[in-house]
DNA sequence: TGATTACCCTACTAAATCTATAGGGTAATT
DNA sequence: AATTACCCTATAGATTTAGTAGGGTAATCA
């Protein structure tokens, strides 16, 4: 299941972008944008903005902003930041690898060789789309 | 994040497939084999055998065994009835379909186009395995 | 320079879900 | 008839989620 989290980090990201201007906006106009709780979303954005992918202005006309061309953000980078691991187990997942306790063997695990495929299908859909394919 | 429950279910069919026999196997040996808390496993059994996947016999020499051939039980069945939906967003499930309260038009709605592609790549790996394939 | 605006941070919490544990009841074999 | 193993209910600790509340601080612009 996505997480509120993930799912209104890319929607304000989406938002962001489809703003052809790269003026700062404000979360109080992403918020009611895009019906989500103000602080909230606060708290997303500054983990986007932590992260490399936004930046931020404050005072009389601040708000966030996207650092980077809609076209070089993909997927893969936002989900990782957001939900996390891409994986469904630890055991396969590229950046959050963790031995399962219960398996002597990866190599002989059904659920292992199972979702190493669920895995790289994922990838590769995240892969293949930017931000800016999202919105278009 | 794939669930104990799912991935203990998906490791006790995988061993009833694995012995060729069609005898019952106890809920003791699997859970020792897989290093699963018996009691949890017995649940996760029972909820199997309610949708067809396993039969199960009492008495003295009983157990659960594979009703069907493991190359005629595909993933996605498996996964539906242990794991829930497919889709990570319930606006994109097939089996599980449920309106976002927050979001006015679904079409326009860049979640609900990444997340199709990625149910639609996840489900044709479900649909492509079966049991059978688990283990070889 | 001072008031305003908007970012930034901490702490808390209600609700839900997960992962079991405990204990006993019941049905079917041998 | 005794044994074996399935079947069911209730409970509970831990974790995560999805916020809420409230205040502090830094940077604008007039």
């Amino acid at each position: 299941m996505l997480s509120k989290k993930t799912k209104y980090g890319l929607k304000a990201l989406s938002y962001l972008a489809s703003v052809d201007s790269k003026l700062p906006v404000q979360i109080a106009e992403i918020a009611e944008h895009e019906n989500i709780s103000l602080k909230f979303l606060e708290s997303i954005l500054l983990t986007l903005r932590r992260n490399g992918f936004l930046g931020s202005k404050k005072g009389k006309g601040g708000g966030y902003y996207l650092i980077k061309d809609p076209k070089d953000i993909p997927m893969t980078a936002v989900m990782r930041v957001l939900e996390g691991p891409i994986a469904m187990v630890p055991c396969v997942s590229l950046n959050f690898y963790e031995k399962c306790d219960d398996c002597p063997d990866e190599n002989a695990c059904s659920v292992n060789r199972l979702m190493l495929q669920v895995r790289d299908s994922a990838l590769e859909v995240y892969r293949n789309n930017t931000l800016a394919d999202l919105i278009s």
